[in-house]
DNA sequence: AGCACGCCGACT
DNA sequence: GTCGGCGTGCTC
């Protein structure tokens, strides 16, 4: 007989990483490996999840309070799935366990108090006399109503921390904080014939007259044998009825759980359509895989426009007719409302979405349907990763080349090194799509480790948008110093001309993105992070996007008191400006951060310019993400080398991605596109490359600068973080560690560079400095760095495979 | 994460 | 001589 239980208490620190040993009481004597329970943990009561059984007890062992679910929440899948998570990513299990729980927690715990049984109320008196009045009175109700809790103190009376500290400090009173479950379920009646048709028929023929109600109901069950609790209200069936039949045996009352469903409503399947070649291909490949239960990766290159999200919903389809569940993952789900559409148009009430705005209620929901087996489809944003699905088949990951894909705060993982390892433990198949994989995975993919798909062609065989390459240096030297280039003015008078549409991309919003002083180049900057602040137009004020801080904008320069205080550099909204200097009577809409604040502000916005209210969408990356508007034959990129400047190893990846992406909006109907690009960098590969929609090409020269430099995939990165809020301190600590660490590290194939400070070295007040690992056998590193103490020291942050070096 | 224990500065 | 600062260590 096992009675004790190994429990992971699910407390967010890296500090406690071993499991603690519980009684498991009689009355529990069900509870197993993967249920979430409730114990005592000092003198708190913490949720835990139940990670081992053992026979012996140990003498001393506190038992398990409660249990939190009625089935286990975790299965072997998911525990695994945490273990290698934590493992990989240098977290505490507990953390890595969090992921799969809905708000992080299954229990809300609020302070509480309640005066001891033993209180000696004259010793109490005499404590309290020089005390206020006030002591005695809080006592006194907290006597009187048991357990109380602090918000409710705070409520009922003024200054009540000194009370309590000191009444805690004399054991007047004790914590004793209330527990409650989140989520709970929501449950409805449903009643069920306890006997036969035949006998319930009988019965219900020989009942006296005057039983009319109980009766009618009898005669309601005979068909279905079965009324739900809303049936009922509709024949006018009261409670009283209902409690009668079933003290005489006749019905059973049972309550089913319900599920609040945001998204509820059964859509008509999509009409079959016709697949291409290269979507047959893909899908004879991919079909056999999902059959044989054996874990296997594909990567589907498949350019925008070619189809790739009806291989999905093919690939799933199988998924569901073998009865094993799928998790689709997206990059943004508010960029994403057409997949979204998509797969419940083809999959109805069989798709649950997971994103950021559904309360926890709905997300406890949303999970019971699936670990119920109610639904078999989950599409979310990486957290959808986490999904309690017992019946693992398919892992799709759309985009896959995307940043969000990364978590930027602890446990750092990247969806698709996890989605692997998940399916891995299930016999899943993992399916990766894009139109410009990341480097790593294309060469994971050329290497073996994922099978390529490629889908070169565009769906009805649309050629691929002409693209012009303006050199904005040109532009300048003929003395044109406007933002719009004249290609890309010609572009949009051409097509405004056609009653057509364009989209304009510009990576940055706000009005200019520098503000300086003309006499002494002095550059305003945030006095909280050390980056220049942004101004906007509409408000007139000078922003901070990294802590949000507003600033009024200075008459004279803060250091030198000239008034020769200029705006450079171009944002959305100076954009806008420009075009609608040029083009007055064109409808112009802007979409970025400050203009989509509302819950649907995407979609409205896309709707309208969908449905032709606008001529013009102008915006930030958000514009070239997720959407298909036939319409759209014009797509001008402001600066396409945005993001090639920044000092980041992946630049040129990112840039080439969304120049793409951006590209591909155009001529997805039945008119061509033409894309204008304006540059700096008219020569470099990112900016060639993404012009002639050479995937190979950037490919090539990226990989050349990899190895050359031994980035990824040549090698792993490990990101250590420093972060104090002295400059000195955080570098001497800095110091310290990279010493520390060349020391314990030194391999062949492992370097250590840095410290050196992040890009952006001050953010709201705190200092940043990196040491960047790189390694040829990240397992052996990682463990070593397990082992040191800076795993545990909370201003240090570890990033296993950083997406940026920053 | 909380919370207690513990060792050094400014106050009745 | 005490109140209180937050460093260190523990929680089955």
């Amino acid at each position: 007989m096992s009675n004790t239980a190994q429990i992971i208490v699910n407390i967010p620190t890296r500090s406690i990483t071993k499991p603690f040993s519980y009684l498991i009481p009689a009355h529990l004597s069900f509870a197993d490996i993967g249920w979430r329970v409730l114990v005592p943990f000092g003198n708190r009561k913490v949720e835990g999840f139940i990670v081992g059984l053992e026979a012996e007890s140990i003498p001393g062992l506190k038992s398990i309070l409660d249990v939190l679910d009625d089935y286990p929440w975790f299965d072997n899948n998911m525990l695994e799935t945490a273990k290698w998570l934590s493992n990989y990513y240098l977290c505490s299990l507990a953390e890595a366990m969090r992921l799969f729980i809905p708000g992080q927690s299954g229990i809300k715990t609020q302070k509480a108090y309640q005066v001891p049984l033993t209180l000696d109320w004259e010793y109490t008196k005499a404590l309290l006399r020089d005390k206020p009045e006030e002591y005695h009175t809080i006592l006194t109700y907290i006597y009187e109503h048991g357990p109380v809790t602090l918000t409710d103190l705070a409520k009922r009376f003024t200054s009540i921390e000194g009370m309590i500290k000191f009444c805690i400090q004399h054991k007047l009173i004790v914590t004793a904080d209330t527990v409650s479950k989140r989520g709970k379920a929501n449950s409805t009646m449903l009643i069920k014939l306890a006997v036969s048709k035949e006998v319930a028929a009988q019965i219900e023929a020989t009942l006296p007259k005057s039983k009319t109600a109980q009766r009618r109901l009898l005669q309601a069950l005979l068909p279905t044998q079965e009324l739900t609790a809303v049936q009922l209200r509709s024949l006018a069936i009261t409670q009283a009825t209902v409690k009668k039949l079933a003290e005489q045996g006749l019905i059973i009352i049972c309550s089913v759980p319900v599920f609040r469903n945001s998204y509820a409503g059964a859509q008509p399947k999509a009409a079959e359509l016709t697949l291409t070649t290269e979507q047959l291909q893909a899908l004879e490949q991919i079909i056999p895989a999902i059959n044989d239960s054996i874990y296997k990766s594909f990567l589907i290159h498949g350019v925008t426009g070619s189809g790739k999200t009806q291989v999905y919903i093919n690939a799933v389809a199988e998924a569901r007719r073998l009865d094993r569940q799928a998790i689709v993952l997206v990059p943004e789900i508010a960029l994403t409302s057409q997949i979204v559409a998509r797969f419940r148009a083809a999959f109805g009430d069989d798709v649950v979405v997971m994103h950021s705005k559904l309360s926890v209620g709905e997300r406890y929901d949303a999970w019971r349907r699936l670990h119920a087996g109610q639904a078999g489809i989950v599409i979310g944003a990486r957290s959808a990763l986490f999904a309690p699905v017992s019946q693992l088949g398919l892992i799709i990951i759309d985009e896959e080349h995307e940043f969000t894909y990364k978590q930027e705060e602890t446990p750092r993982y990247h969806a698709r090194e996890v989605a692997s390892a998940r399916a891995k433990l299930a016999g899943a198949t993992v399916l990766l799509g894009s139109a410009t994989p990341a480097i790593e995975t294309y060469y994971q993919a050329l290497q073996g480790e994922h099978k390529l798909l490629p889908m070169n062609k565009r769906v009805d065989d649309i050629p691929m948008p002409a693209v012009t390459i303006v050199d904005m240096r040109q532009e300048l030297a003929q003395g044109r110093r406007s933002v719009i280039s004249l290609p890309l003015q010609t572009m949009l008078t051409e097509i405004l001309a056609k009653k057509e549409q364009a989209i304009i991309l510009l990576n940055r919003r706000g009005y200019s993105t520098f503000v300086l002083c003309r006499e002494c180049g002095h550059v305003l900057k945030c006095n909280h992070c050390d980056i220049s602040l942004v101004y906007h137009a509409p408000t007139s004020i000078l922003r901070c996007h990294y802590c949000q801080e507003r600033h009024a904008v200075p008459d004279v320069c803060p250091e030198c008191g000239s008034r020769y205080i200029r705006y450079f550099g171009a944002g959305t909204q100076k954009v806008e400006e420009a075009l609608e200097g040029l083009f007055p009577l064109a409808r112009i809409v802007r979409m970025d951060q400050d203009t989509t604040r509302g819950k649907l502000a995407h979609d409205k916005i896309l709707a309208a310019f969908a449905a032709g209210s606008y001529d013009i969408l102008l915006g930030t990356q958000m514009v070239a993400k997720g959407h298909d508007i036939p319409n759209v034959t014009a797509v001008g990129i402001i600066s396409a080398d945005t993001a090639l400047n920044l000092p980041d190893f992946r630049a040129a990846e990112k840039t080439f991605a969304l120049l793409t992406q951006a590209a591909g909006r155009a001529g997805r109907g039945s008119k061509p596109g033409r894309v204008v690009m304006q540059t700096y960098n008219p020569e470099h590969y990112a900016i060639t490359a993404g012009a002639e929609h050479n995937y190979q090409e950037f490919y090539q020269q990226e990989l050349g600068f990899r190895q050359q430099l031994g980035y990824p995939p040549y090698a792993n990165l490990i990101k250590v973080t420093v972060q104090a809020n002295d400059e000195t301190i955080v570098h001497r600590q800095a110091n310290q560690l990279a010493a520390e660490l060349s020391q314990s590290l030194a391999m062949a194939g492992t370097a250590i560079i840095g410290p050196f400070p992040a890009a952006v070295n001050k953010v709201k007040d705190i200092f940043r400095v990196n040491i960047l690992i790189k390694t040829k056998d990240l397992p052996t590193i990682t463990k070593q760095i397990s082992m040191m103490s800076m795993v545990n020291q909370k201003n240090i942050i570890i990033d296993i495979d950083p997406i940026n070096v920053l």
